[in-house]
RNA sequence: GCGCCCGUAGCUCAGAGGACAGAGCAACGGACUUCUAAUCCGUUGGCCGCAGGUUCGACUCCUGCCGGGCGUGCCA
């Protein structure tokens, strides 16, 4: 019971007094933008048209035909507003209670008996995993828990950037310069010396790109040499790669790589052919999408080898076959957003009415101060590095700050990742965004330790107040009685915290449907930035008898809460830090 | 050239067609014998890129322009 019910209880009570059904009304609802004007508010514009009345006055009229009591809260009119405030008791019995009782659980909705999957990640072997890849991971993994939350099926694929050209180059740079013992030691790091290597003297020898081609169709051909150095390769990567994910906590369901399609792509090839849309150009195979406004798009290459949209088609109707999911999210780098457009363009023309389904959320690019990162030039930072650097941060301040704190490396673990992690997800993630050092490990201000911080004091007081076990879920016995006793929690800064709490499925329901979790990122500063003027204004441990717990209430709400949406972007919410 | 995306405070960014456009950082000034100062309070700071249009109402939608990014048949 947060605001969505109180929101919907009004959308109800409208459409009683108007010609407007409870649906049409929800979206015209708004949140005042000062506390002092309710906690939602109908404008009026809308009917004075209809009703070629001016807005105040049916606001006026509006607000006297409301009876007392037919919402949990009280209306008022200013001007062409109608403000609806919700009833303080209501809100604090309801809402804490609620929060209260499910602990852990809150926020979780009950089997919606869908299936979504989500593509993310999809790191390239033989690459180094880069702070570029790790946008894909950060956002695709919050996905995959906010889906869950609401009840979803999920099913998180790695599709794996184990197959293309790039091998072929590999492949060559192994056989001229490899050594067999450096790879052993450290092989991501190695191979990407190699392959920046590759691109260093194929500026000299453009023959070696040749090379690469041809090594890369005998890899297609099942060459045995060729096979046997790219499942070496394969391997020692993907042992990387998962020490990587285990290190921030990030699961998934399916290691389906791009190889794993690689028997279906004759006959994707011969659908996309059946359907008349396949021409041949120059000894190529491509589709011409001319017709619907798009760019002709390329299957396969003259010398035979298949591209990229032909693994997708086959991996996008492999997928629907396995799963017959109601969505197929890809998130993926903005810059590939036409081949998208043509991917699923294709999809429709081969008649799968689950084309419309399937879903490109794109992302912005990270680059340098002076220009993209590029992994043939040797330009990257290695997300490793980062996090490192990061947690080493994150150590340095505890040692100062909390000395006798008795776990510091799990607690600057939980810290310095959260920082990485939030710090991707806090922001809209269509922009491109700037590396900086300075930046990432700066944890004060709008980060993931703001928040962990705020979540952290309220641990600490709970602990001083109930004893040691006081933060697992649903120990302690607040009672209704206690909610609805009068002038508790009346503090601006009680009703404030109240309000912003209620807010939470709300953001999160916003946040799963526009595929955005910067929505719910911002939604825990602003509940941390209330909780931390609370905590300056209010003390919970000298104050006196019901006021005392009725505070105690509120802050153990606004951990869980603090707690499950960090839980949701893949943060931990440490005790103690 | 064409297509897509971005443009809001010095910097980084929020902003759900609606009420006087908000944070963080930086700068300056305050608050730790009081629940962890990774915090809080205050001050300074804006032709919401420009010009039109739609609307009772535009930072938000549409068109054009300017600036930046990305893409544009044999990479992914």
């Amino acid at each position: 019971m947060g605001l969505l019910t109180f929101k919907e209880e009004v959308a109800g009570l409208l459409s009683s007094l108007i010609a407007m059904s409870p649906a049409e009304i929800a979206p015209l609802l708004e949140i005042p933008p000062e506390p002092g004007m309710g906690d939602y508010a109908f404008p009026c514009f809308v009917l004075a048209r209809r009703q070629k009345k001016p807005p105040h006055v049916i606001a006026a009229e509006l607000a006297a035909r409301i009876e007392p009591g037919s919402i949990p809260g009280t209306v008022q009119n200013r001007g062409p507003y109608l403000n609806f405030y919700i009833d303080r008791p209501y809100l604090f019995e309801k809402l804490l209670l609620e929060i209260t009782g499910r602990g852990i659980d809150y926020g979780k909705e009950k089997g919606q008996n869908k299936t979504i999957v989500i593509d993310y990640s999809a790191p390239n072997i033989a690459k180094p995993f880069g702070v570029g890849h790790l946008r894909s991971t950060v956002i695709g993994s919050a996905l995959y828990r906010i889906y869950r939350a609401l009840g979803y099926r999920v099913v998180g694929i790695n599709h794996i950037g184990d197959w293309g050209t790039q091998f072929g180059k590999l492949i060559v740079a192994f056989r001229r310069w490899g050594d067999s013992s450096q790879l052993q030691k450290d092989p991501v790091h190695y191979l990407y010396h190699l392959y920046v290597q590759f691109h260093r003297e194929a500026e000299k020898e453009p023959e070696l790109n040749e090379e690469a081609r041809y090594w890369f169709r005998k890899l297609e051909l099942e060459d045995e040499d060729a096979v046997g150095i790219w499942e070496h390769f394969r391997g020692l990567s993907l042992i990387e790669f998962q020490r990587l994910y285990r290190l921030m906590g990030i699961e998934f369901d399916s290691y389906q790589g791009e190889s794993f399609y690689n028997n279906m792509l004759e006959e994707t090839l011969e659908l996309v052919r059946e359907k008349g849309l396949l021409k041949e150009s120059e000894g190529a195979l491509l589709a011409d999408l001319e017709p619907y406004g798009l760019p002709p798009c390329l299957l396969r290459k003259k010398d035979g080898a298949a591209l990229y949209i032909t693994r997708d088609l086959a991996a996008a109707i492999y997928r629907y076959k396995t799963y017959r999911f109601s969505k197929l999210l890809y998130v993926v780098g903005a810059e590939q957003t036409l081949h998208f457009k043509q991917f699923f363009k294709l999809l429709e023309l081969l008649g799968f009415p689950w084309a419309d389904d399937c879903i490109h959320v794109p992302f912005g690019l990270i680059h340098f101060k002076d220009g993209r990162m590029s992994t043939r030039e040797g330009k990257v930072i290695f997300l490793e590095d980062v996090i490192n650097r990061a947690i080493e941060m994150a150590q340095n301040i505890i040692r100062e700050k909390n000395p006798g704190l008795e776990n510091k490396e799990k607690a600057a673990k939980a810290v310095g990742l959260g920082a990485i992690i939030f710090g991707d997800l806090v922001n809209d993630r269509i922009k491109d965004v700037e590396f900086d050092w300075e930046k990432v490990l700066d944890f004060s201000g709008e980060t993931a330790p703001y928040v962990q911080y705020a979540h952290a004091r309220i641990c600490s007081i709970l602990k001083k107040a109930l004893g040691e076990s006081a933060t697992g879920s649903g120990e302690r016995h607040f009672d209704g009685a206690l909610a609805r006793a009068e002038g508790l929690l009346e503090a601006p800064e009680e009703e404030q915290l109240l309000i912003t709490l209620a807010r939470f499925k709300e953001q999160l329901r916003r946040a799963a449907e526009e595929y955005r979790p910067s929505f719910l990122a911002r939604y825990l500063l602003d509940l941390a930035r209330d909780f931390n003027k609370f905590y300056h204004n209010c003390p919970v441990l000298t104050a006196g008898g019901s006021l005392k717990e009725a505070r105690l209430l509120l802050i153990e709400g606004v951990r869980i809460v603090l707690h499950n949406g960090l839980e949701l972007l893949g943060i931990e919410a440490p005790e103690e830090m």
